[in-house]
DNA sequence: TGGTATAGTTACCAGATGGAGACTAAGCAG
DNA sequence: CTGCTTAGTCTCCATCTGGTAACTATACCA
């Protein structure tokens, strides 16, 4: 991979790697599994109990990709049936406070984000202009 | 946010609230419009050329989802050709600090992700197994 | 007369996503 | 001999996603 260094990272910029690492953890289900592993290590039975809603197949393919970004180490101890125990990296760890950073954002803004939308809902049509229509044409 | 009252709501349970509020902000661009709208109101088109990358139909769709959720702002000016502006609502603002966490996040850590991706890659199929293989049968 | 501008909406369609269920290994309990 | 265990993998298939292109309204400009 070439490591081209962007001297001046802009993430609106689609090739920007910021851009391309953050869509790696903005997604359904990996902030809740670097939460949930946030007391140590889990075995893939007890990370499927605790995540209620994923599915086997999510979680495997989660947990590969955290672990090819470094987030989680994957250890199997060749046994049968067999025992793979996943864990936060030290990098893995350094995600910790901002996933929980925005997990207590959620939970503060509950009741607001929730009237914001039965508001929404109501309204539904209603237009809501601007009473400034002073702008005229453009150019 | 000291306080970090994770006992009452679960985010681990799928009906969760606070999870389902997560969910609203995790996804590919929500993140990138609220940075974009860190300095104030923006137009559509603004918008549609600043982020790279992002389709007519899908900043419309967003910008739609944001605003049920109170996080933006819309006002319409009834002119022609049309002129609509978007700007972070209150609540909107609150989830600047939480986002910008995440991508200073992954600007801090692009090499290591980066660095991570290759080995894996290369590592491809060695299995890496612990030595420490004292585990036995369960049960 | 026709082209241009903005902020969408709609229809269409290929490709991605993700769930369900079957299947596997190796050893032990019954 | 059967069944149970875990951590997946694999196939099948329905649904979802998201891109593209065409279309709209109204006023202005050439």
């Amino acid at each position: 991979m070439e490591t081209k260094q962007q001297t001046s990272p802009d993430i609106f910029q689609a090739n920007c790697l910021s851009r391309q690492v953050l869509q790696l953890i903005a997604d359904q289900w990996t902030p809740l599994v670097i939460y949930a592993l946030e007391d140590g290590t889990m075995r893939f039975s007890h990370l499927l109990k605790r995540i209620d809603g994923i599915s086997k197949k999510m979680l495997t393919q989660t947990l590969r990709a955290m672990e090819r970004n470094g987030l989680v180490q994957r250890v199997v101890y060749p046994v049968v049936p067999p025992v793979v125990e996943y864990s936060l990296t030290p990098l893995g760890q350094t995600l910790l406070e901002p996933v929980k950073v925005l997990q207590i954002w959620a939970y503060d803004h509950l009741q607001e984000v929730a009237h914001a939308q039965t508001t929404y809902d109501q309204r539904d049509q209603r237009p809501l202009q601007a009473e400034t229509a002073s702008l005229v044409q453009q150019r």
